[in-house]
DNA sequence: TCAAAAGTGTTATCCTTACACCCATGT
DNA sequence: ACATGGGTGTAAGGATAACACTTTTGA
């Protein structure tokens, strides 16, 4: 683990940050990639793009005042769609790419966005899609989905017993225990992230098994596929959002002005992917204090009429740590 | 909150994000900046270069193979050092820069690192500080700082009277308590950065204080400056890691080898900036069985020899959420 | 009267925190 | 003997999860 020799050979004078070398400008190109989620009638939705397989994206220009503004000048180009809520998720580098001189390196920016699906405007090219298209193991709200057990376990099961070391082997099945909660481990919806890379490591994801490769590619495991790398994206968002909506005020964003505590205990399920015990989730909302009684009460479908509420936007300046768990 | 005319008449086919307009290449420098965080002697401690006022950082070369690679390159042309664990913080567009054509877009990628000081090699220019020494009022360990009832709390208090509104007032009364554990509010060691960005908001940070600005500003709260938006990017990266080693075993990253339990205490005390309950501490690390016993003991110091322990580096397949507390 | 949704009360369990105390070693 | 660090037992308190049950409306 030591420096190797021509790092120690190149070493001079070691210099600050500011007195860089400047001898040659050492550019590239940079995107703004944007995972915009809201509720719809299919369930938690993303903003698609192209043929429903690209997320919104663009080239970070000159002209944009931030890194955020272009970001949502590309998503309003893009979809009509005005965005509220912004996070960063991550910047990476994409392998090289030709460009006019020569080879060109691309930054990608990914940020998750959160809306109401009703804030656009006019009707351009836009798509919602339910994000469990892209990820199917993903929705347990009626249980332990069957591909899990049906198609995800076996793939795999087989991954792991390929031939290598017994340490390999039993490190893989461990891995898929844990990620999918198989065996004895408990199902963790914050792990979509590490799922689906456990999936493209084992040659499970369509994506994953491009160009030259192995001889005999497994099918892979159902589930939309998204261009480049924006399914992975996608999966870090989700990711994200699952844990954010626990401790940060988050899901309010997706929310009408005015709701039903049900309303919310239905968008907090759609998110994670699983169903909460509903008088607990009351309790715990009203005694964190984090809406208030409008005074209205719904008057249309069966049933009860229940209480509206609306967010104390408050909170926001009162405490830092409140959520939905 | 409508698209505004001059973006909707740009509006023409939406594009997906591979058929990106390529007219004009869009083009920005990157930098990568690092924040180096070790144990010394002096506590917790972060690498710094120039004098001793700035984060290793350089430009994203053609040459380098990834992100990470090219920023272990940098920290190590200039302090000499090894990166182990490294993760990403953000990023951010700095202002624009002249350059030889014209202004420039800077994109800046930071990242956080753990080692251990003694994987140096030769030396360089390079110096470990205490991150104390930047941020004075979040070392707990001894109880509340002085710093804060004598100078803080008075400083805030009075730009939170400022003329204005009311509710401005009140609005910038509750951040001050929350942020720092005033009035009732208890201390809470991963507001760093909150903390931080509130000072600075109040004109308390001398970084803050440039150039034409207002008449008279209020003299700086005690701490190191550092050049640029360092000190913003330390902040972040404080407050990330007392996040992060409640969940993640990273704290082991800056552990030698082999360790006692105490040492192990000691080193996350200093992180989080505040003292833990020795029993409890111990119960915890060992019920979680991050750790192992070598079965040697300490003949150093005073007291009763202590059992030896090391990291069960397996811990790191078996379980993704595991920490210090 | 039944289904659907809104609500309330209470208990069991676990995790965190704190307190009290004993053990082993060197000066 | 006492200071320093190592180590065990246990109990109080709070948060979380679970179960059982009542209320209000529309079809």
């Amino acid at each position: 683990m030591l420096t190797d020799a021509r790092e120690i050979m190149q070493n001079q004078a070691a210099t600050g940050s500011k007195a860089r070398p400047s001898t040659k400008a050492h550019n590239a190109s940079v995107d703004l990639i944007a995972v915009v989620v809201a509720m719809t009638e299919h369930g938690p939705s993303v903003l698609a793009v192209g043929a429903g397989d690209a997320l919104p994206s663009g080239p970070f220009e000159h002209g944009h005042r931030s890194l955020q503004s272009g970001l949502r000048g590309w998503v309003e180009h893009q979809t009509g769609h005005q965005l509220g809520y912004i996070e960063q998720l991550y910047t990476f580098a994409d392998r090289d790419r030709i460009g006019e001189e020569g080879q060109q390196r691309v930054i990608s920016i990914s940020y998750l966005a959160l809306t109401r699906a009703e804030h656009s405007v006019g009707l351009r090219r836009r798509l919602w899609r339910s994000w469990y298209d892209f990820f199917p193991w993903e929705d347990h709200r009626t249980g332990v989905p069957t591909i899990i057990s049906d198609v995800v376990e076996p793939r795999l099961l087989a991954w792991a017993s390929e031939p290598g070391s017994e340490s390999l082997r039993r490190e893989r099945r461990q891995r898929a225990s844990f990620a999918f909660g198989l065996d004895g481990s408990s199902w963790n919806e914050e792990l979509a992230l590490q799922r689906y890379e456990l999936l493209y490591e084992a040659g499970l994801i369509e994506e994953a098994t491009r160009g030259s490769e192995r001889r005999a590619p497994p099918p892979p495991v159902p589930g939309a596929k998204m261009i480049a790398d924006h399914r992975r994206i996608l999966a870090t968002a989700i990711a994200r959002l699952r844990s954010k909506i626990k401790y940060r005020p988050v899901v309010f964003e997706l929310m009408p002005p005015v709701f039903t505590l049900l309303q919310l205990q239905r968008t907090v399920e759609a998110l994670s992917g699983r169903l909460v015990h509903k008088p607990n989730f009351r309790r715990l909302i009203e005694q964190q204090e984090l809406v208030e009684e409008t005074g209205e009460t719904t008057a249309d479908t069966v049933g009860r009429p229940a209480k509206l509420f609306r967010f104390r936007h408050a909170v926001l300046d009162e405490r830092v740590a409140a959520g939905t768990k």
